[in-house]
DNA sequence: CTGGAGTTTCAGAACATCTTGAAACTCGAT
DNA sequence: ATCGAGTTTCAAGATGTTCTGAAACTCCAG
């Protein structure tokens, strides 16, 4: 006897789907990207084929000018690209559908957008309080004990010293071209 | 002739603190707090020692119920604790030092807080699909076909594998008591 | 028990962000 | 040049988040 096939109606995709994109979309904040961003991409994602503005607008149940915000914002982060279809005037839209490249590209854009600007800030930072450190601390010139600038500076520097990791880090995995991810993970999982 | 030594006022310094609380509030919403939360964690990082909600209010002219409702979150998330002072009332709330053990408790709170239930439902949502793979696909009994199921089951097999090794390689870095970041980072350096 | 310093709570105000809808724009076809 | 399908822009409105301030609460001292 004979094990029935999986009976999946359509309907049933659809509603995985949408709780697909349900999920996807709460995500999308804690990524930097706003929900309905992350709904239009989890959309092109999960579809797995181009699609117009006007499918988006339905599905989503989205206004015309948000859908055209919104895609314009994936286009520039760099998680979904225009299509052109011969003998159709309408543009596509298509998401990148290989999960290692988008969160390369996510990675990339939230060190460009957020975590260089504040390594500048502390950099700067730094600088207004001169070079003294524990160490270095001498005769009391300043107003403020040497110590106490001493030790300003030494929690500045932990903290910078942090960030560049982060940076270099992420720099790491967005640079290396192959699955710069999965082998950070192989490795990670045998050495500790 | 002697270099003369570093007269740092103390204007200077607290202008310094002031950048530094500008900056680190701004790049608190990028770590998943807000704004003033990451403002009075700054405060009590950079300062260096325990203060009472007082001083937080009038250092950062935040209302006394902003304060103690930003201080308990803060506490919540493990990244500041109360401290009692003998012979004062007050209390005193300190921040923890220690930059790595900051990155760690940041990292874990968001594990929990965002990947996991994010993870639990791409669970429920693949479960209901089936496990129609591209390999298993076969004689049609759906209403769709079998290997646009298969390629929706593949989408999310995907994601789940990205998803799954995010929250191994966090839990990973979260779990390793010492320095599970430095460690980290040196491994990467030398691996590429 | 009472007074008062200190803390917490929470409804409404202030602020920030996102969304809509309609007008302006683009561009190929006729 | 004109038409019209398709797209973009943006001011106003809707929605969501954070903050304030005053009242309620806690708890110790006298």
């Amino acid at each position: 006897m004979r094990v029935p096939a999986p009976k999946i109606s359509a309907a049933k995709l659809a509603q995985a789907q949408d709780d697909f994109l349900a999920a996807w979309g709460q995500m999308g904040p804690s990524w930097g990207i706003s929900r309905t961003m992350a709904e239009v991409h989890a959309l092109l994602y999960i579809g797995g084929r181009p699609m117009n503005a006007d499918e988006v607008m339905d599905r989503l149940r989205i206004s015309r000018g948000n859908a055209s915000m919104t895609l314009r914002s994936l286009i520039e982060w760099g998680l979904v690209q225009r299509v052109h279809k011969r003998g159709d005037r309408k543009e596509y839209f298509e998401a990148e559908q290989d999960v290692w490249t988008i969160a390369r590209t996510i990675i990339r854009e939230r060190l460009r957008r957020e975590i260089l600007p504040v390594l500048a800030t502390l950099y700067e930072i730094r600088d207004q309080t001169g070079d003294e450190t524990a160490h270095a601390a001498q005769e009391g010139g300043g107003i403020v004990a040497p110590d106490v600038v001493a030790a300003h500076n030494q929690r500045l520097d932990r903290l910078l010293e942090l960030v560049q990791m982060l940076d270099k880090l992420g720099e790491r995995f967005v640079g290396s071209e192959g699955k710069g991810l999965r082998l950070a993970a192989t490795v990670l999982s045998k050495v500790v």
